[in-house]
RNA sequence: GGCGCUAUAGCCAAGUGGUAAGGCCAAGGUCUGCAAAACCUUUAUCCCCCGGUUCAAAUCCGGGUGGCGCCU
């Protein structure tokens, strides 16, 4: 039997429901695996799960860092893996449950992330080279340096490049040589709860109906009376950027609102195809996203 | 009724004689320290209709139709 249980998928598609009554039924704990339910006050646009709906399950990595700080895949290993190992040694099921995909496999698969961290001159140094001479001279640097790297890479997803560049520069060492394999490291089974595209989409737009109706504009209001500002991490979340800015522009709660709904799409869209090469997944249809279909899939 | 302007992909839109920019949306995809992020690919056999000029028209001319505006 599993040990693991992954529950991912499209955001809007019943995962937390179904994670807590496996919670229930495994003798389990959930772990989220979400990069913005970590952070501190932001629930509404996150549909961060009420205690209601926790129902007593004890959820990991949910609030555990302040709203104004930046928080990364490796922060997020670092703080649930620990968690996930001392759930198996109890004897507990870990339920992993979330959305975010890199969040997800950053637990379930080896992953050194190049043993380092961020370097804010390397990166202003690129940026500043970006800006200057483009991407394409970023780009061939890295070709010089690294590549192995570059040749995964296209020349405009700077964000990359940059961090190729960033592991060969403090490091001394290709990011391509050290790369882990991706092998499993534990014995897991995944699922996702599988919609029609429109009928997800019908989920989303009521849903975000329902977030703005429970007060997102007021909680993002709120965020930024305290000090939170546009370009913090938290607030590129879907919900929050959009309405800082509308905001700011003066837009009215109908064109926001149309706009979250329409990168909440996007974004279910690009995590589908996220989850398509998930590893031991298998799909249920939402009638078949029960307790008793997961168990069979556990064993 | 008269005059003027306009008509390009689902939407916005460039192009004013040489064989259809771009953006949005949509679809597909990538993903090892910002991942609700970042990035890639695809998407008009054809420019409202009819006729004319020309080697060649979405582009010029005439007519028709629809829209917008002004006038009586």
């Amino acid at each position: 039997m599993a040990k693991i249980l992954v529950i991912c998928g499209a955001t809007a598609s019943g995962k937390t429901s179904l994670s807590v009554a496996c919670a229930k039924a495994f003798n389990g704990e959930i772990i989220s695996a979400d990069s913005l339910l970590v952070y501190k006050g932001l629930n509404i646009g996150t549909a961060k799960p009420t205690v209601e709906e926790r129902a007593g399950i004890p959820h990991h990595m949910i609030d555990v860092v302040e709203a104004n700080k930046c928080f990364s895949v490796s922060d997020y290993k670092n703080m649930a893996l620990p968690i996930l190992e001392e759930l198996l040694a109890k004897g507990k099921t870990p339920i992993i449950c979330g959305g975010t995909g890199f969040y997800i496999n950053s637990l379930l698969y080896k992953s050194q992330f190049g043993n380092v961290g961020a370097s804010a001159e390397v990166r202003e140094k690129y940026e500043k080279i970006a800006e200057t001479e483009g991407k394409e001279r970023v780009y061939a640097i890295l070709c010089e340096k690294d590549p192995e790297s570059a040749k995964k890479l296209h020349y405009n997803d700077l964000k990359r490049v940059i961090r190729a560049l960033e592991i060969y520069d403090v490091t001394g060492k290709a990011k391509s040589l050290q790369q882990d394999e991706p092998i499993p490291r534990f014995d897991f089974a995944a699922v996702s709860i599988d919609y029609p595209r429109d009928k997800l989409y019908n989920r989303i737009n009521l849903r975000v109906d329902q977030m703005f109706e429970q007060g997102l504009i007021e909680e993002v209001q709120g965020l930024l009376n305290v000090g939170i500002t546009e370009e913090m991490q938290c607030m590129q979340g879907i919900g929050y950027k959009e309405i800082a800015e509308g905001l700011r522009l003066g837009m009215t709660k109908e064109e926001m609102k149309e706009i979250v709904k329409n990168n909440t799409r996007k974004y279910a869209k690009r995590q589908q195809t996220f989850f398509k090469r998930m590893q031991n997944h298998t799909y249920l249809t939402p009638d078949e996203a029960t307790v008793e279909k997961v168990c069979e899939l556990l064993k």
